[in-house]
RNA sequence: GGGGGCGUAGCCCAACGGCAGAGGCAGAGCGCUUAAACCGCUUCCAGUGAGGGUUCGAAUCCCUCCGCCCCCA
């Protein structure tokens, strides 16, 4: 539909206009008081999708809002380049990784300024730059020398068909690889660490005071998984030898343990098994060693049968000194505690499902307050007082569990532990296309660092992509062969690169200081600018980006790159919700993505932000229909009328006559400045949109009345709406503002209103009899509580309602309500 | 299996425990127009997924159930 306005014309002039003004460029001794502002830096996937239109136009959003309310706003943009898509385009075009990327880059660039969005565009940042490769290098090798880094094997995705390790997500759900669709296996490798586990519990604690959505909060303590427990020691009957550590969160059930299981690929299962059993454990392992940990802890499929098998070995539990039958079980994970448990089944839910096809005795340790319930046919997992358990019995369970700790460190069994789920980073990558990881393995010397004067390490350009089986960094000899930095002797590079994640880890550190040559970021800059006000981004990063960043953040004021900056990174944070289509994510990879450049022409990007503003609340998802449409022309529509009752002459009212019409605009002026205000600090867009629409709707019957509008009344009411629209869709405004005043709308600052003018001087009360609305009556806005019920009771149809009886009871709350109970 | 979120008009959504309706979409009618579109005005439409509880008063708080979605296993 054709606009009232040159939406393109507009639109262009002023994104040119902020691009050159330097408006959104801030200098690190800006005088204001901070703000930084910012949204997930993102994968150059090409040009902008909704997704990034969404996320985008909060951000935006939030940075010119916070520019006009005063503060000097941080808001930089860069990219997250490095990453599997590149790669895969390689080997199916040739096309070198970077090459793509680059195009990428530029065409996401040119979208996003497209939309209107302002950034410091001085400090854009992309991981794949050599001058970023380097600092990331930097901190790597910062992090070895700190011990927050080390080797060790680990089982890898290694698909057979590509002769080539798997990232985790080309595995698909089903155990396949999703190129060749063989069956994904584990090998096991040399791998790299970061020590996330040495900042478990300050990366749990430092949850509770930020200002961020609580469910985020929650997957982040899930995901830490911290719990106390104890570890101890089972011996193996008739084994001197062998004695296998178990590690369990409920130390006070120990005498109710009728069997111990360990995980299948558990190191001492070919020990334990006894001849007769070897062929069954055998069997199961292969049956399990392509299985995914989800499925293997899956509930689904019922009862756990098949999926254990007797070793032939007992252990003695030491509490009881007697023996119990030793099995290997799936359900048992070797990366969670010890890879062994001791099994209670009377009151573990998943010991009790085993127990039960296994036909394994059950015995009760805990009874509860109100009494064993008559049926036992589910494991009992709350408090109460132990029973059948030795020195434990009459204890609650808490005290049990000290108890019971206590006693297996007086004898030397083992002590009182806590335990996490999370486990350390592992971060090397057998890919191409990410930061190739600064070191020298010399046969001499060992892992050698590369020395900081040789940084960055950056991949060659003259390699093959052809899918030979071997990473091309790995065959490339010039790159692979070096000599050894310490002793000279030939050696051999690191080909391995970093998870993409590492990159992400920090770049919102290096935008505080980007022009720095000499180190990742000055310390003055970043203890400028951090931390991050407000961080927007999509709730997929909820646990691993935002758990990694948080790490990164801690480790480097630990290892002296940003002493005394606050420990958190993101003060709040906001995740906005997802678009989805036909009942699933709108994504590239669904194919079912709806480009955002039609509309440019036809709303022009203020009309498609303001949609994204206007359709829901921000964290919401929503479903793009084909009703959207029709929603995004309305706003559209929107810009119109304010375009017109802006630019359209009008019959001015002469004379100095006041008519009702004038007062209500002046009103309704005031209380779209505070509605609009308190909704954008309260993240609630939609209906700071919905004031507007509403306002403007005033006006356009305003103009319209019979003695003609008040010219000052419109001009004020006109301004005060360009001047709140502008944070959200900014093209229009600035154009009409600068129209009108030769000015910019974004440098106005914010407006606030007048009290007076927003309270009106009479209310309309409302009267129930029992909760039912039995009249209304207009009553002075500060009239008392006495005065409301006298005139509430003097009601004829209060009187009518309650034919004579006396009311028991009158509530007031002046001056909204009255209810009377009879 | 565990944790979380959401169910309000034909649709998207508003409503700090107090009159269920702010806004938009779609529909209908009228005006403008030679006509249509645009534009303007008017209007139809729900008792809040179901059931219980707390309260003077519940869409809102609590419990159970149903449906959809997300995260974790």
């Amino acid at each position: 539909m054709a606009r009232a306005y040159p939406v393109t014309e507009i639109e262009a002039k002023w994104q040119e206009n902020w691009l050159s003004s330097g408006l959104y460029e801030v200098e690190n001794d800006d005088p204001r008081e901070k703000f930084y502002a910012l949204c997930m830096y993102p994968y150059p996937s090409g040009s902008a999708h909704q997704g990034h239109v969404r996320n985008y136009t909060f951000g935006d959003l939030v940075t010119r809002y916070q520019t006009m309310k005063g503060f000097g706003v941080l808001s930089p943009f860069g990219f997250d380049s490095f990453g599997l898509p590149a790669e895969n385009a390689a080997i199916k075009t040739g096309m070198h990784p970077r090459e793509f990327t680059d195009a990428r880059i530029e065409e996401l660039r040119s979208s996003v300024r497209k939309l209107g969005a302002v950034y410091d565009w001085r400090r854009e940042v992309r991981s794949h730059d050599p001058g970023y490769i380097r600092w990331t290098q930097t901190i790597f090798l910062a992090f070895l020398e700190a011990g927050l880094v080390y080797r060790k094997q680990a089982p890898v995705n290694w698909c057979p068909g590509c002769a080539t390790v798997l990232a985790n997500e080309q595995v698909q759900a089903d155990g396949t690889c999703e190129r060749s669709g063989d069956l994904v296996e584990k090998k096991e490798l040399e791998q790299w660490f970061f020590k996330i586990t040495e900042y478990a519990d300050e990366l749990l604690d430092g949850l509770d005071d930020l200002a961020w959505p609580e469910r985020v909060k929650t997957m982040q303590r899930n995901w830490i998984g911290r719990s106390e427990g104890a570890q101890f020691s089972l011996s193996v009957a008739g084994r001197d030898d062998l004695s296998i550590p178990v590690f369990t969160t409920r130390p006070d059930t120990s005498f109710g343990m009728t069997y111990a299981v360990l995980a299948p690929e558990h190191p001492l299962v070919d020990e334990v098994t006894t001849e007769e059993c070897r062929s069954e454990v055998n069997a199961l392992r292969e049956r399990i060693a392509g299985a995914t940990d989800i499925e293997r802890t899956s509930s689904e499929g019922g009862p756990l049968t098949k999926r254990g098998a007797f070793t032939g070995s007992y252990v003695i539990n030491p509490f009881t000194e007697s023996p119990v039958p030793l099995y290997i079980a799936d359900y048992v994970l070797m990366g969670y505690g010890t890879g062994a448990i001791m099994a209670v089944p009377a009151e573990d839910e998943r010991d009790f499902a085993f127990a039960k096809a296994y036909g394994l005795p059950i015995l009760r340790t805990t009874e509860p307050r109100e009494g064993l319930p008559d049926e036992f046919d589910e494991a009992y997992t709350g408090g109460g007082i132990k029973v059948n358990s030795g020195f434990l019995d009459g204890l609650e369970v808490d005290a049990a569990k000290a108890s019971a700790i206590a006693w297996i460190e007086e004898r030397g069994l083992g002590t009182g532990t806590i335990n996490y789920r999370l486990r350390d980073w592992l971060v090397s990558r057998q890919r191409f296309w990410g930061c190739p990881i600064p070191v020298i393995h010399c046969v001499n010397c060992g892992i050698v660092p590369v020395p900081a004067d040789d940084l960055p390490v950056v991949a060659p350009d003259d390699v093959s992509f052809a899918p030979t089986g071997q990473s091309p960094l790995a065959s490339h000899e010039e790159f692979v062969n070096v000599t050894c930095p310490k002793c000279g002797n030939s050696a051999r590079r690191e080909s391995d690169t970093m998870d993409t994640f590492v990159d992400s880890s920090w770049y919102f550190l290096r935008f505080t200081d980007p022009f720095d040559h000499d180190a990742p970021f000055s310390p003055e800059a970043a203890a400028k600018w951090m931390p991050v006000d407000q961080y927007i981004g999509g709730i997929e990063h909820a646990i691993l980006h935002l758990l990694y960043a948080r790490f990164f953040t801690k480790a480097l004021i630990d290892t002296g790159f940003a002493p005394g900056i606050d420990r958190e990174p993101f003060q709040q944070l906001f995740t906005q919700g997802m678009i989805r289509m036909d009942g699933s994510k709108m994504s590239k990879s669904k194919g079912n993505l709806v480009a955002p450049t039609a509309y440019y022409e036809s709303v022009g990007a203020d009309g498609l932000r303001l949609f994204h503003l206007f359709v829901g609340p921000p964290a919401d998802d929503f479903d793009w229909t084909d009703q959207t449409d029709n929603v995004i022309e309305g706003c559209g529509r929107f810009l119109d009328r304010l375009w017109r009752v802006a630019t359209n002459p009008h019959p001015y009212r002469a004379n100095d006559e006041i008519v009702p019409e004038d007062d209500e605009v002046r009103r309704s002026v005031h209380k779209a400045i505070k509605k609009v205000t308190e909704d954008l600090d309260r993240w609630s867009y939609n209906t700071a949109v919905a004031q507007l629409m509403e306002l403007v709707n005033l006006l356009t019957r305003y103009v319209q009345i019979e003695a003609g509008p008040k010219r000052e009344v419109l001009d004020e009411a006109i301004d005060a709406l360009l001047v709140l629209l502008a944070p959200m869709a900014p093209h229009l405004p600035a154009e009409l503002y600068e129209q009108r005043h030769g000015s910019h709308v974004h440098e106005q600052p914010w407006p606030s209103y007048d009290p007076a003018l927003v309270a009106s001087d009479t209310v309309t009360m409302v009267v129930q009899v029992n909760g039912k609305v039995r009249d209304r009556i207009e009553v002075d806005h500060e009239i008392t509580e006495e005065d409301a019920m006298a005139v509430a009771l003097s009601s004829q149809k209060v009187k009518d309602d309650l034919a004579g009886a006396t009311p028991s009871r009158v509530i007031a709350r002046p001056p909204k309500l009255v209810n009377i109970v009879p």
